[in-house]
DNA sequence: ACGAGGATGCTCT
DNA sequence: GAGCATCCTCGTG
C-alpha cells in the first residue's frame, strides 16, 4: 500500500482514503501510538478492527446517506464519517464507553474503522493507572477497554490522527500469526456482513460471542 | 465457565 | 421512551 516506500513514519491519509476493508485489514499489525503532552509515551499493537461502509445499515453514517444518489442527503450524527479520511470519530457508547474509529474512504465517502483490541507495547505501566486493578489481557482487549487505557475520550473527536499526539505505524503479522475475519459483534443490523478482521488466537482479541464465525485466511 | 442485569448519556436511524 | 459498534459484577455450576 502507499506510505512511501517503506519509510518509517506515520500513516497517513492517503492510506485512509483507501477502501474501509482494506483499511481495516492493513491495520491489523498495526502500532498505535499516543504520546499526550508530558505523559509517558503508550504504544498498542492493533490485534482486532471492524470496518463499517457507508452502504451498511450498522454505521453510525447510515441514515445520513442516499444509496440511490450516492451523495449525502442530510444532516446528522455521523456527518464526520464522511468527511477527511484519517480522522478520529469518537463516540460514548451506552453512555459511559468511548469508542475509537478511524474515517476512512475519501471526502465526501463514508467509512470508519473501529479499533477493537491492542496488545501494550510500550507504557504498560501508564495503562495500568486509567485501568486500576484491570490487569492481564482485560487491560486492553476491547474497544472501551483500550481507549480508556490510552486516554481517548471526547477530546479526540474530529482530530487527524496522522500526526501525534495519536498515529499509527505500519506494521504487520509476526511469524506464526494469522489474519482471520469474522461477522462483527455487539451490532443488531447488518450481522452476517463480515467485517471483522482480528489475528487469530491472539490473546488481547476480545471475547467473542459463542455464535462467533470464522473464515481463516 | 457462563448468563443476567445494571450503569449511563445521547440520538432519534 | 427506546435503542445503542460495552463493560463489570454477581449469581450459578
Amino acid at each position: 500500500m502507499s506510505d512511501g516506500a517503506g519509510r518509517e513514519g506515520p500513516l497517513g491519509a492517503d492510506f485512509f482514503a483507501q477502501p474501509t476493508l482494506e483499511v481495516a485489514r492493513a491495520l491489523v499489525g498495526s502500532r498505535l501510538v499516543c504520546d499526550w503532552d508530558g505523559e509517558a509515551r503508550m504504544v498498542g499493537r492493533v490485534v482486532e478492527t471492524e470496518a463499517y461502509t457507508q452502504d451498511d445499515p450498522a454505521f453510525h453514517g447510515w441514515h445520513l446517506y442516499d444509496e440511490e444518489r450516492g451523495m449525502l442527503k442530510r444532516e446528522g450524527r455521523g456527518v464526520e464519517l464522511f468527511g477527511a479520511p484519517g480522522t478520529a470519530y469518537v463516540y460514548l457508547s451506552y453512555g459511559i464507553h468511548w469508542l475509537f474509529n478511524v474515517v476512512t474512504e475519501p471526502e465526501g465517502v463514508g467509512g470508519a474503522v473501529l479499533i477493537r483490541a491492542v496488545e501494550p507495547l510500550e507504557g504498560r505501566k501508564a495503562m495500568e493507572e486509567r485501568r486500576p486493578d484491570r490487569g492481564g489481557r482485560s487491560l486492553t482487549n476491547g474497544p472501551a477497554k483500550l481507549t480508556q487505557a490510552l486516554g481517548i475520550d471526547r477530546t479526540l473527536h474530529g482530530t487527524p490522527v496522522t500526526a501525534p499526539p495519536v498515529y499509527f505505524l505500519r506494521g504487520g503479522l509476526a511469524e506464526g500469526q494469522a489474519m482471520a475475519t469474522s461477522s462483527r459483534i455487539g451490532i443488531s443490523r447488518a450481522v452476517d456482513r463480515r467485517g471483522r478482521f482480528y489475528v487469530d488466537g491472539h490473546p488481547y482479541v476480545s471475547p467473542a460471542p459463542p455464535s462467533d464465525e470464522r473464515m481463516a485466511r
